[in-house]
RNA sequence: GGAGGAGUGGCAGAGUGGUCGAUUGCGGCGGUCUUGAAAACCGUUGUGCCUGCGAAGGCACCGUGGGUUCAAAUCCUACCUCCUCCGCCA
């Protein structure tokens, strides 16, 4: 969330800042207004309770205890006030978005999103390349008709090489990163509500989530982001240990609520899929560059497969709601003729920070900061499956394996 | 799932109704001493919100919520987490 006291003091500013974004500033005021009102009864409160305390501790007299009673009773009217207005304040202030950063390129929407560089050259090939559900049925390594029987649309079977594709991507992906410094974790796929809060999906995304509905009060997370950023929720990190690097594998599951009809082919777009994550804790003036770095760390998994690919950066009506910067990486797809995202990477600054209360000292003694946090795919797993069965499909129907994975599929060089 | 025990400041650990935001020790920071360091000694050291240009001041916070009371770290209650034992289980 946004620091309230800077939207107070800068409304203007504020309000520029969002204005870039798809965003109804009327909410804006809303938030000022309750704010306010929640200010004037927390004051009032605070008031009465230095008088009652400063009652209290003299001696029991019964004149006292009678004038103490009377105040007592105002104090906790006055309590269940203020704190109603305190939530109202709170949750208007959970439905703001983050601000875009100055170097967000200006747009309304993902039409304006300035390409940044591409990568590799789509092969021309001499014959008519397959969609990846297609010649992945064809080759018996995905199956969507047992899916569909077992557990519904979007969903997929992995039968095989395809199975074990998967598998390698993973470990390929985990163990580059491994390499590149990022500390590999294995968070629970399950999470409550206070993660959820944390990193941005809830309050105002929930409809987007699977929810266990056993009144547990957990949901199926939709992107590792949301366990590993939380490690540190309610934390105050060793400055001096920053910044942090995670990478982490996680199923992911999203409802994909109102994408109906979008993607319903293939493995593009599905309610569970495999990816790997990087989770980034930094200083507030490194979090630029991380940012860049760790695109770069995703970007060198499409390199190492030979994957041709663009890296765009999303115009500020296009950014996620909690982020502040955002680049995506989109893989070329030769059926479908185009570049689809298979990585987005971002930089939230202090918004997941300031709403999981994840902060640092720069040295002992310091006082704490908020820390910035960053994430990124590296990769969506699915899709690179996806993007390899197309862009490396052979005109007789078979699939050669990307050289770098053939180490993890034990040799194997070819599937047909 | 059952039976017990425990959650207090960076850590350890006192505190069982008012004078407690909280004794003390360790750690941290500053200083004295020293050529320097160590030791010793002295001082200092939580977080958030609000008012204020500032100096400063006010309020809240002892796992979380609710309750009792004129007054709660302290009593009651529910929940969460951890530990021990039993059961069950991959």
């Amino acid at each position: 969330m946004l620091d309230q006291k800077l939207i107070r003091e800068n409304p203007a500013a504020v309000k520029a800042a969002l204005s870039k974004r798809n965003f109804d500033l009327a909410l804006l005021d809303d938030f000022l207004a309750a704010d306010q009102k929640w200010k004037t009864a927390q004051t009032e409160l605070d008031n009465l309770r230095a008088r009652l305390k400063a009652a209290s501790k003299t001696k029991p007299t019964p004149e006292i205890i009678a004038a103490n009673k009377k105040l007592s009773e105002e104090i906790k009217q006055k309590e269940k006030d203020a704190a109603a207005l305190e939530e109202e304040q709170k949750m208007k202030l959970l439905f703001i978005p983050n601000l875009p950063d100055a170097t967000t390129p200006d747009g309304r929407s993902a039409a304006d999103n300035p390409e940044i560089h591409r990568w590799g050259e789509p092969e021309q090939k001499d014959f008519t390349v397959l969609a990846h559900d297609e010649i992945g049925v064809k080759l018996g390594i995905l199956n969507f008709d047992e899916a569909a029987k077992i557990s519904g649309a979007r969903f997929v079977v992995y039968h095989g090489a395809g199975a074990r594709l998967e598998r390698a991507l993973i470990n390929l992906m985990l163990d580059t990163h491994a390499q590149s410094g990022y500390q590999e974790v294995m968070p629970p796929a399950l999470v409550n509500a206070k993660a959820m809060t944390g990193t941005g999906q809830l309050p105002k995304f929930q409809e987007d989530l699977f929810a266990c509905d056993k009144g547990d009060g957990l949901y199926l997370i939709p992107t590792a982001e949301v366990p590993v950023t939380n490690l540190h929720r309610e934390e105050i990190l060793d400055g001096a240990r920053l910044p942090l690097k995670y990478a982490a594998y996680t199923p992911c599951f999203r409802r994909e609520a109102g994408s109906y009809g979008k993607d319903t082919r293939g493995i593009i777009r599905q309610h569970q899929f495999n990816k790997v994550e990087l989770v980034k804790f930094t200083r507030p003036e490194d979090s630029a560059a991380e940012l860049e770095k760790l695109t770069a760390d995703a970007e060198k998994i499409l390199q190492m497969l030979k994957l041709p690919y663009r890296a765009v950066a999303l115009s500020a009506g296009d950014l996620g709601f909690s982020s502040s910067k955002t680049y995506d990486l989109e893989v070329w797809f030769p059926a479908q003729n185009t570049y689809r995202e298979i990585s987005s990477c971002s930089n939230y600054k202090d918004y997941q920070a300031r709403r999981a209360g994840i902060r640092f000292r720069r040295e002992a003694g310091a006082k704490p900061e908020f820390a910035h946090t960053l994430n990124g795919s590296g990769l969506a797993v699915g899709r690179t499956l996806a993007a390899i069965l197309e862009n490396y499909q052979n005109a007789d129907g078979s699939v050669t394996v990307p050289e770098v994975l053939r180490p993890y599929l034990g040799g194997l060089a070819k599937i047909e």
